[in-house]
DNA sequence: CGCGACACTGTAAGCGTTTACACTGCGCCC
DNA sequence: GGGCGCAGTGTAAACGCTTACAGTGTCGCG
């Protein structure tokens, strides 16, 4: 090591603050870390140092000895975007409030590297969250070694691993309820990707509802893919249908777009002729015409318990009690499924 | 599988491997990483022997001798969520590709909570991404130590730092100079909130815009947040003005949205009697009806580009020649702007 | 046959922290 | 006044890893 490469300065360490202050680096940790009692003139004296060296912890060297890093992991599948940034939003914030930091990954589905890379990550983390919606997460989490906490968000509730899951079922079923109470007939369906858990699980709410609230009935069903445009082409095929569904319920508001677009061009009414119903809640929901019926589900708060159920895992104390319900999710009504009082706006020509 | 996260069992190290491989730790830690000649049959001891203690290595303890630590930190203020998503992939993909991890945080807007994060976040990171469209974040970046590199991304570049920003100015011409070519003569404005950077500097593009092809004309102008609300707000006031603009540039596609409806609501047709265009292209963005007209900003070669100017500042050889352009921002003509061919659709009754 | 080059391996010295332990004074109570 | 407790401090031993350096043994070539 030559050690001219960038700059001769090397970062400032406890022993640096030490010799500055005057003091012994058993005080400098102990007025960093407040552990163990110091005077205020040492105190003073260290924080000085420390100000005046720019010293920053080597938080490496810490957790070597205290046997903690600080960070929990956090890996995402290749998912359809719009959850990330609320999902991360509401895990960092809790960890942030418990003392961590949050190490985001992406999976990329290759399986030798995504197992890579959930080694490097386990050797910097004191548990790991793992989004597995599908199969290939679900088999990474069998190679977590067995002393690295995690909870898997998403996944099937049978696997032995901790599990934390949105209730899709009971949301959906609230949708159908509705849709029943609006007088719809037929409940058609655009499902996600097959194999997606989030997906499947909506789909076997629908037909349990369609076998609880409408007896005896079929209804379409489109496999679709979170993309609008599959949502499109599920539009375009009930249309085209002879006998086209009054009502859609799609897994997600993407989807359900797609498909009001696709009613449209085809000269049917939304909610007239057919009610649209989607999943999510994404921003642009409530601006679409008509304004998307959906299910908002609070993804910040599912990331908040996910962390610290995640944290209850490591033995984080003050977890103890609080208990962290099932996700909140709540059907909001708008006027594409009919039901609202018809919205006092102008019509185009 | 609780209570037994206070066991006994101790990680293994790499004594542990040594031992079980009947080697030296230098050979275990050669094998692992690929430094210096290793037999074959000595490699595939160690690495059978990794594999059956489930060894993972301690890269606090690696770091603490390499002095790097593969890992490169990001802040994120409390932005519109819409980039988050894509911003973190495009990062995080190149990320891995470098061999990097991302650390993700959000800033609170408390300064002194804020600067906190910064000091703990930056014993951990070899550098730092810090959005910081805000007077705030740069503040931060004011206490950054001078041997943590880091690239300000969306800040004015008159900072002393290493900045990374969207074209805005450019962009928003073009949007200009198109609703100038469709032969709009008032093109009003609903900016983003005060202080942010992008949002000035649309608002700087559009006032030079009006300036240059609009000459001697004046056109309204309306303070938004990014929240579709503004926007609607914004679309009402316009409306209710007594000569409405026969345009409206959107300083994003929320507030845009926000203000077709409005306008919808008071019975002005879009594009026949506004022409309305949008910033992000976000995904419903093409489902509005009608359809709209926005600028597309790609976002992960965003995140892509800021990681890789970082990693440069650090010294990574690869990257020496790979120059990293200004971020690609393309105006997606669709129906909004009502310069496209009329689109054949059914209108409603 | 000797000797250098080479492939491979082991020993040991840190890297920057935390923390158990030992040591000072000092005030206080019997 | 001698002991005790306690606030405040320092010393030194880890923590798990990388790597400079110092060996081995084997081969080829003069």
């Amino acid at each position: 090591m030559e050690g001219n490469n960038n700059g001769p300065r090397r970062a400032a360490t406890v022993k640096d603050v030490a010799r500055a202050a005057g003091v012994s680096i058993a005080s400098v940790s102990r007025v960093i870390n407040g552990t163990g009692p110091v005077a205020q003139a040492t105190r003073r004296r260290v924080t000085d140092a420390i100000a005046r060296l720019h010293y920053v912890p080597h938080q490496g060297a810490a957790s070597l000895v205290t046997r903690r890093h600080g960070v929990v992991g956090l890996l995402l599948p290749e998912l359809h975007a719009g959850m990330y940034a609320k999902l991360i939003r509401g895990i960092e914030d809790a960890a942030r409030r418990h003392g961590r930091h949050l190490l985001v990954c992406n999976l990329t589905g290759d399986a030798a590297r995504d197992a890579a890379t959930l080694t490097t990550l386990t050797g910097r983390v004191d548990g790991l969250l793992l989004m597995a919606p599908h199969r290939h997460e679900e088999a990474l989490a069998e190679l977590l070694p067995g002393d690295v906490p995690a909870v898997l968000l998403n996944t099937r509730a049978d696997s032995g691993r901790n599990v934390l899951t949105v209730d899709n079922y009971g949301a959906v079923m609230e949708v159908m309820r509705h849709l029943k109470r609006c007088g719809r007939r037929v409940v058609a369906h655009i499902a996600g990707p097959a194999g997606n858990h989030d997906a499947e699980e909506r789909v076997r709410a629908w037909r349990d509802a369609l076998a609880t609230y409408w007896p005896g009935t079929e209804a379409p069903f489109f496999r679709g893919d979170f993309e609008q445009e599959s949502g499109r082409a599920a539009g375009q095929a009930f249309a085209a249908s002879p006998e086209p569904p009054d009502a859609i319920f799609a897994a997600n508001d993407l989807m359900a777009a797609g498909a009001m677009r696709a009613l449209a061009d085809a000269g049917l009414a939304v909610p007239e002729d057919v009610a649209v119903v989607g999943f999510d809640d994404v921003p642009l929901a409530s601006l679409l015409s008509p304004a998307l019926t959906t299910v908002h589900v609070d993804v910040e708060s599912f990331g908040r318990c996910a962390l610290e159920r995640l944290l209850r895992l490591t033995g984080e104390p003050a977890l103890a009690q609080e208990r962290c319900e099932p996700v909140p999710s709540t059907l909001v009504v708008r006027e594409s499924c009919g039901s609202a009082a018809a919205p006092a706006r102008a019509r185009r020509a």
